[in-house]
DNA sequence: CATGAATGAGAATTCATTCAT
DNA sequence: CATGAATGAATTCTCATTCAT
């Protein structure tokens, strides 16, 4: 990817997350990055192209730093642990990201849009699902989606508070804190019949 | 609130859950409502203002019905099920609301747009925390900004969930399953130093 | 007239002089009139009517005063200070007809506007000239034009002051000292040729 | 000031001064240009940041046409006939300025726009009052106020004219032909108590 | 590659006018 | 007579996109 569609992602996105996708104008992400609306056309043939470049480019950067403990032999608490640990470092860094993603619904209604938001979902409910399933074994399997949509939200609402100060410094801790509210809710489970079927 | 009024909310809610805020014309809407759009100015004075009032509306729907079961001398645990029950309720029968709370970021800036959101993120906020309080008592008090997070992310995990049809019929038990889902956090959460402090 | 066309009439002059005509909507004359917007289509079949009749209905009432004074065997100069002095009154107590009358070319180019006008600049000229000639006689015959100018200039240059308290207090020499000053340039203009010829 | 800017400047003046600032569209604008729509936001803000332009541009005109005869050791009464015709002239170019003008109280009631005007005023008061002072010195001094709009005012009655074929052909001579009035007046003033005061 | 002037479709909003009550 | 809700054309202004230089 060429250094300047590097530049105009980074810039739009912040715009996207402080304004939205369509009250930002390409004049605006051209003054943040200090080029002229045709550059920006030499680059992305749409703005909406620039969202969907924008979309791949985070997935990207997320899968990237959490697939680099795949392979490495490492005990699965310890390995989710340091992936979810890398992904929420990857998503407090980039905390536009979360902000834009949590407005998935209002995106326009393009099928390359679309598709590139399944694709992460995907990506995301597999990679859930394999740690849960490698942590917890075989006894939550009909437990799955109910364990995978709580940690999700785990996740989300924490990722939210992230840009807090005094949450950041403690950053380090919130992977294993998560699995451990996690255990909890495991522990529990299993006296319930699953809710999500 | 005059018929005519209710109609456009409602018509509105549906299309900015759809396509975002910015991304839908007034056009769109009074297509939607079957009248002209010099009638939506009669209504409301602008794009915003009805922003606002969706807002509000749905904010005193759900309000009006947490706050029924308030002051009949309930057991606290027996108050916080029904009245959770009744706002999963609400919030399920009205989708369209939470995908537009979602995106609370994207909407625009203005003072009285968040004053809105920011009323009902504290009237949301005490409404847990008081009953939280009450079921669970003093000694979760260092870790009720923790469990405060955890249980909304639960509801809006859930919440998000509840337009699939199989999810739907088993909603009257959802609030009780989310109690209980809390009960295991609480049972394990002492063990820990607070999070969010 | 009616008594409502009237005072609807009166409450529009008030509204086209502060803040125009096309800037002025039907909505706001009615809120001043405190009537419906119905109420003023049955008085006058659109904002234009309103105009027209503004315009007459000004023109008449400096007329009526204007010409009262016909027909009384005044000798001619006192006669003109007379009329004058009354014209200048009535143009003082409705200052809103004169800033009116200042943006002529800015209404609307309707033919029954411009004839409106048209009426009143044929009626004002005649009266100045009558007047001008039975003064000063046949000897001003060539300057005729130049001096109506001038006197007509001389009116309005004045009139324009006539909100200042200070001017309105001398109002009743203001018919005489314009046309001494009126006197002061007869005298001299012999020694040109006319101007406007 | 660029090309188009000039253009649109122009061309709007001469549709303001046919149907009024506010009945004439930015669409009717620009169809006289030539241009588009876009185009015209991309010389003026907004339509009353044009009304302002056309002010000042005019103004800047009657002012540097009028300003280049100081400082050149005339004597005053043949300085001040050589600015008054300078001044005439661009007038009667710019016929549609005064119009605007005359339309002053019409203008919208915008604090720039306002003060634009109020410069203008404060010129040609100060441009006449020291001319006046030069030629006929201090003796007029209790009637400055009185010739100032005397003079202000012959000279917007015969600018009115200066449209007609025939006029126009004469006029080298207003300048002159307009002093030998004021000096009418002067020689009989003395005899008045001032009426502005 | 890079620019930014130009375009024009489309947005929010206003308002004269009509008409059912 | 009187009302005011409803209409929709017209208005100002925005902005994604194109293209000559």
């Amino acid at each position: 990817m060429k250094e300047k569609e590097v530049i105009i992602i980074e810039e739009a996105i912040k715009l996207f997350a402080k304004k939205g996708y369509s009250s930002t104008s390409i004049q605006e992400i051209v003054d943040a990055c200090g080029m002229s609306k045709g550059a920006f056309y030499l680059y992305f043939k749409s703005k909406e192209a620039l969202l969907i470049a924008i979309i791949q480019y985070y997935f990207e950067k997320v899968k990237a730093n959490v697939q680099k403990f795949e392979n490495k032999n490492l005990p699965p608490r310890e390995k989710f642990e340091l992936q979810l640990h890398e992904m929420l470092k990857t998503l407090s860094e980039n905390r536009e990201l979360i902000i834009t993603q949590a407005r998935e619904e209002a995106l326009p209604r393009n099928e390359e849009v679309k598709d590139a938001l399944i694709e992460i979902h995907t990506f995301s409910t597999q990679f859930i699902q394999q740690n849960l399933h490698a942590i917890y074994g075989e006894r939550i399997k009909d437990y799955m989606w109910d364990l995978t949509v709580l940690l999700e939200s785990l996740i989300n609402a924490y990722v939210k508070f992230l840009f807090v100060d005094s949450l950041h410094a403690k950053m380090d801790n919130l992977a294993k804190y998560l699995l451990r509210r996690m255990d909890s809710i495991v522990a529990d489970i299993e006296k319930e019949s699953p809710f999500i079927t």
